[in-house]
DNA sequence: TTGCAATATAGATTATTATCTATATTGAAT
DNA sequence: ATTCAATATAGATAATAATCTATATTGCAA
């Protein structure tokens, strides 16, 4: 016949009160602390003693003082609890990834890799949801700004920000033309001489913007834009459609179509950039956040790298 | 408000019911060897999985199978058991006298007998810790108020504390002076003729000084006192070389060197006292006190009386 | 399809636990 | 001697835990 352990041992809430009792010093005062009254607390207590089969406390000028075998079981109840309360941790990071949600804000041009990190994470961690949000610099800034996601995504991180930052992925900006473009027909052109042809440039708060005029400033030069566009996919339809030239992310062109397109050899170009991983340093990543950027720092370069390579561009 | 613990981990029974059903990897297993029926095993672990807010098994291709958070708790429940298992083996050796502290506090004479008594108690329980604390009269009657120690040794025993006394030993107060001091030579020496003589006196707060005051105080006498010293030896040697008489415990002549020292054959002496073993009697006695006690009763005077008798001055 | 073994669920019963109100007991202070 | 605070004990109640019998469900083998 197996024993029934808490008939030798007390119980859970016998446990509890004892606990309370030694805490206090007092029966009256662990009643109160317990929101019980005295006499439960008492009888507790004695039908402790009488699971264990000895006192546990007695009464010395009035003080309550315990045991030796009431010390023995209070360091029992305390290693008891504390079996509890690592449990209750366990299981609650458990919980976390069976549950909960990943929150990326990247710059749009990074939208066309970010599915090759997730992808394999979403394998590992099925029941995890994904909060992916696309924007401008400006947008990704001000959302980090207010801390609203996990990890932010640029190319061109702000400076003013205090954050952790992580270089994960080298973003080359190149110059593109349709193959019937002039420019197309040299074997080297000056940044001067890809200034004076009509520019589709992109708009105001992007990153891509933001490296183009840093360049073009260190040389002293000026775009001839003939087009602000706000969207990558735009640019290259536009370049395809004879419109102007433009410089844009290497990244863009791996996916999609880019047919009649051809890459400028450029001198100074191409411009040299990274895509970084931001996340706050005043805020604890959750567990899935960690999670992630573990899997970023394990797996990412290699992923991305290997589509990198495939470009036809390069 | 308190939680009850046992609401979110379930009871211990639940717990040992669990730990079956891990072990066995089936519940009409785990039922047959608890000697319970199936559904009772079933509804134990329904209800504990309830209490955990998880699933704690799943069946695949009909096999028995732990979910993470069933083996989390499976862990918890065996570091639980193994607490209680601890305590149980604690419990039993404080029961055998495997473990445990005698703590007596004694005043300073009878350190020179006290080792003889704890000797052979020691050798019979090999595994208790001695705690002796080695104080005057007052700093002894200190600790007893505070209840500290399981024993005290007195030879004049405070009278206004409640507690449990055994006198078990003879503790006479004998006069020594140097051989050739000029009260040596007498064959009978009146109590007053000692009063007139250079008198080494035991600090306030000691017994033996107590005891000597009491018996002057009843002849209408007083010592004529050249120093007080706060040690038995320091008196003993300052005797030896001269510098005057005292009243001493013959126990302190049995021990150490007495070379040229005499006994001087006073009327009113030896000053009849004892040796009392002092216990309290609002407090209950450890089980190695009551060894202890069982052990001074049963074999304390024969030890010690052995000892007095040899004594060169008696 | 039937039979069997393993398990889950429904419903009921008994025992135990946890708690309360009322009152007695104890010990110290006044 | 009386009062007060702290605790223990007696008796009662409600809730919960533990267990059982009966039956439904599931999945595999023959």
């Amino acid at each position: 016949m197996q024993s029934r352990l808490h008939a030798h041992v007390g119980t859970m809430r016998q446990l509890e009160i004892l606990l309370a009792v030694h805490d206090k010093g007092s029966i009256n005062e662990a009643a109160k602390s317990l929101f019980l009254t005295q006499p439960t607390v008492s009888i507790q207590m004695r039908k402790l003693s009488d699971a264990i089969g000895e006192p546990l406390y007695q009464y010395v000028n009035r003080r309550l003082v315990f045991t030796e075998v009431g010390l023995e079981l209070v360091k029992t109840a305390v290693e008891v609890l504390d079996s509890f309360s690592r449990l209750d941790m366990t299981l609650g990071n458990l919980r976390e990834f069976k549950s909960g949600t990943l929150r990326l804000a990247v710059v749009t041009t990074s939208k066309y890799f970010i599915p090759h990190l997730l992808g394999p994470f979403c394998e590992q961690f099925p029941d995890i949801d994904i909060q992916l949000t696309i924007g401008n610099r400006e947008q990704t800034i001000e959302r980090m700004k207010q801390g609203i996601d996990d990890f932010y995504v640029f190319s061109h991180p702000p400076r003013d920000i205090e954050a952790h930052s992580l270089e994960f992925l080298e973003n080359p900006l190149v110059a593109i033309a349709h193959q019937d473009h002039p420019l197309a027909k040299q074997s080297t052109i000056s940044l001067a001489q890809l200034c004076e042809a009509p520019f589709l440039m992109r708009e105001k708060g992007s990153g891509t913007r933001y490296a183009i005029e840093s360049l073009l400033k260190q040389h002293k030069l000026q775009a001839n834009i003939k087009m602000t566009i706000e969207s990558n996919e735009a640019i290259k339809h536009s370049v395809m459609s004879k419109l102007g030239i433009s410089i844009i992310s290497a990244h863009t062109l791996t996916y999609g179509g880019q047919s009649g397109l051809v890459r400028l050899p450029v001198n100074e170009l191409p411009i040299d950039s990274h895509w970084f991983f931001m996340w706050s340093s005043s805020k604890r990543p959750t567990l899935i956040a960690s999670a992630f950027l573990e899997h970023i720092e394990t797996n990412g370069r290699e992923l991305l790298q290997n589509e990198l390579d495939k470009s036809a561009l390069v």
